[in-house]
DNA sequence: TCCAATAAGTGTAAATTTTACAATTATATA
DNA sequence: TATATAATTGTAAAATTTACACTTATTGGA
């Protein structure tokens, strides 16, 4: 095989930002940061960071990522690659932007306060710089067409959760309320909760069963789809 | 608003190739080109191309898919953007890869011949070069996926189709058989086909009616969603 | 002109899923 | 012990999906 040198004379900057979902038990947020560097410091953004040569994009992803949150393995697609031309005022960049979701308590105070970070409720969200806010808004319908095809939950919820914790997930993704017999009847009878001997009373005298997620059946639906709308 | 001039060291190439699809009446096939220029002469791929310093992802798709096919106005979606480091032994080359749809017949043998390009069967495709296996198998996942939620066919079918023909085109993406009696009841309780008073006598003694989409409730449709599968 | 062949077009009953809707239960606290 | 709170549970009607086979229109050949 040959292998040619391509001309360098189009090549461009190529970005990834990141658009980092969380969830409180009642309301989705996004995480922010605020700039403390320039282009448009003092304003809103989402984290990102340029491409370097000899890494992927994923990896790059997965490097910003995890200087802002400190976390590795965090759940992560692909979003899509924003690529207008003067989509950034400072000079041609491409940004690809990712979509990642992450348990809300494993992020630290620390690392808020390092970054200059900010849960934000989505109906909050500020104006953000670039098209960031169009990448928010092609984030949240990512989640809303996936939450219709596919389980979701297991990177957003902690570990031990109880009915009416996902049922305030989906509500909070679809922005809507939902009936509380019909949604248990449907998670249930997908066969990915295991119900656990033990309840959390942190919301109400009676309790709520915790549950776990079967993590076998959850990647299996995860990767077939379901019907939830 | 300040303007930063970012620093050059770690730009990168970003192409496009484009994935086409089109549909012969009954098999769902793709554009390949067999290369006539390095690297990788001889071998078939995608129909590609670099974005230039002055033009979007967008742009530049339909530039690179004007030039294959002659023909503006081709549907055509962002798919994702293929980043490993060693995708291309040539050189660091990210690759932006587009879904497109056209009708078969708005394709020109003359186009065909000076592109060195083939229309092959999705069973029959090829060992083609670089990762253009992976994104045509993501293009083919993608579009399993969205006709399942969406209606499909206004961009691969001509103006005037039958319901057989409709039909034969679900079961080309999916690659098996459906009920026919189950079909037509699905496809015409959606409002979006108009039947014509006129038959296609190609296929049949009998012949089967014409129909053609109805464009305002299909376009609705598309961006609502429907349940097909 | 009549018959055979071909593919188009059509209906129904059973099963499943979805929807709408409200009473009971467990527990903590007053 | 009474009250307040949120969790838990069932059912009937409606809508959708599935499985399944005969009739129809037309052409070309006998």
């Amino acid at each position: 095989m040959s292998i040619v040198h391509y001309e360098k004379y189009d090549s461009l900057l190529v970005a990834v930002d990141c658009i980092v979902f969380g969830f409180d038990g009642s309301e989705l947020k996004a995480l922010l940061i605020k700039r403390d560097f320039e282009p448009q410091i003092g304003k809103w953004s989402l984290m990102g960071g340029f491409i370097h040569q000899d890494e992927s994009a994923d990896d790059a992803a997965v490097r910003i990522l995890n200087r802002l949150t400190g976390l590795d393995n965090i759940y992560m697609e692909q979003l899509h690659c924003f690529a207008d031309v003067n989509r950034d005022p400072g000079g041609r960049v491409l940004s690809i932007a990712y979509f990642a979701l992450i348990n809300i308590n494993d992020y630290s105070q620390q690392l808020m306060f390092t970054h200059n970070a900010q849960w934000y409720s989505l109906k909050d969200v500020p104006e953000l710089i670039f098209d960031h806010n169009t990448m928010m808004k092609a984030a949240l319908e990512h989640i809303r067409s996936k939450a219709a095809n596919h389980p979701v939950g297991f990177a957003l919820l902690p570990a031990k959760f109880t009915l009416p914790q996902l049922q305030n997930l989906y509500e909070a993704i679809y922005d809507s309320k939902m009936d509380k017999r019909n949604f248990s009847r449907k998670l249930l009878s997908l066969n990915i909760l295991i119900k656990l001997n033990e309840k959390d009373k942190a919301s109400s005298k009676k309790g709520a069963f915790y549950y776990i997620f079967d993590e076998e059946n959850y990647k299996r639906l995860e990767h077939e789809g379901i019907k939830f709308i």
